[in-house]
DNA sequence: ACCTGAACACCGTTCAAGT
DNA sequence: ACCTGAACACCGTTCAAGT
């Protein structure tokens, strides 16, 4: 049993697999790996070059997922639109974002999303210097905002000072999630409510989409 | 040569080589980190319970450093001062980020700079459910900024559409770090602006300290 | 009490060998 | 072209043994 007539393996499958062990255990390994997928542990090395490739994968497919605004709306709302899209994404695999905090890449979907942006800072009167500093800070809000939701910094759970009705809520196990978003909802509105003001006092100008 | 008369390792010495080790190549290993101590890897386990361990004393020892400002100012001024605080404290360390983005734990450092948070936002007349989404949003953007900081998601440094004098200051090595810093900054007084917004339309009674 | 050396189960990766 | 099994260098951790 050798070669099989039909390939078993192929790089997107294996990203695949490896994002479900890591939804499922927050880390994965090769063996393990190679074991869910019915396969020997060197197998894997037909078809990807390493395991942080592996995980280079695992952003791309995430980032892929990102559901992004159509152009031509209101610029703030396009802002906005992106950073959910972005968290929501992160969401769906929350173990995933402790794996890539320490490579630094950019795939072609975050390009993508860093170009929008780009177009959404422009359509509101940012220049280059600003709506870098700009995106960089709507990144780490994101990013951040997603690792809390991922493993919260805090447990809030026994505080006594709470309003009856949020400790009920946080006694329900389904409010962790919850209130992350609210919470990182609460965060985007008051960068956006900034963004727009400085956005305002600059745009006279430049009427609409800037490319 | 098996007991010394004199200790040859203590835990807060294993911390702060391990630290440095972190410091110099981004991770450590336990073999690395004996023969960096002159010791063999086993003698490290009289003084600690497990590697995890010593990534909870490092990130003991990095908050510790946090310098705290003076209770009784002006609350989005004691607000500023602790994020500044724990942003710098993050920033010398920053390959260590990385590292303790995986587990949630919370050691009395950190309990202590979110003590500090609560009573400046209970000053600045939030109630208890606001002032828990308030620090966990300030805590996720300094964490994010952090590690932008640490690994900027971004190649910036060939966009030709920046001006002249900031491709200059990218070029030059240094830019990096300072870049990262006046980007949290400008997050930081976005929100600071959104929370004093918020905090004086709801700041009527309670004149100065709470709690 | 504190260090050593040998040992264990595991990891990521390579490579000759098979078909 | 694609899978296997054996092999390598490494890892974190345990534990009997020494003093």
């Amino acid at each position: 049993m050798a070669r099989p007539r039909s390939p078993k393996l192929s790089a997107p499958a294996i990203a695949d697999a490896a994002l479900c062990l890591v939804d499922k255990h927050g880390e994965f390994t090769i063996p393990q790996l190679a074991k869910a997928m019915g396969v020997s542990p060197s197998s894997l090395y037909n078809h990807v070059v390493s395991k942080d490739d592996i995980v280079e994968m695992m952003r791309g497919a995430a980032m892929g997922e990102i559901e992004l605004p159509e152009p031509g709306g209101d610029w703030v709302d396009t802002l906005r639109q992106i950073a959910k899209g972005y968290m929501r994404s992160y969401a769906k695999h929350p173990k995933l974002i402790p794996l890539f905090t320490a490579h630094t890449v950019r795939d072609e979907g975050t390009l993508r999303v860093y170009d929008l942006l780009a177009r959404a800072f422009a359509a509101g009167g940012f220049g280059a210097a600003d709506s870098l500093a700009a995106i960089t800070v709507l990144d780490s809000f994101v990013l951040g905002s997603a690792l809390d939701a991922a493993a919260p910094s805090q447990v809030w759970e026994s505080a006594e000072e709470n309003s009856a009705a949020l400790n009920a809520a946080l006694e329900a196990g389904l409010a962790v999630q919850d209130r992350a978003w609210t919470t990182f909802e609460y965060g985007l509105e008051l960068l956006l409510a900034g963004f727009q003001l400085q956005g305002n006092s600059t745009q006279q100008e430049e009427p609409s989409r800037t490319a």
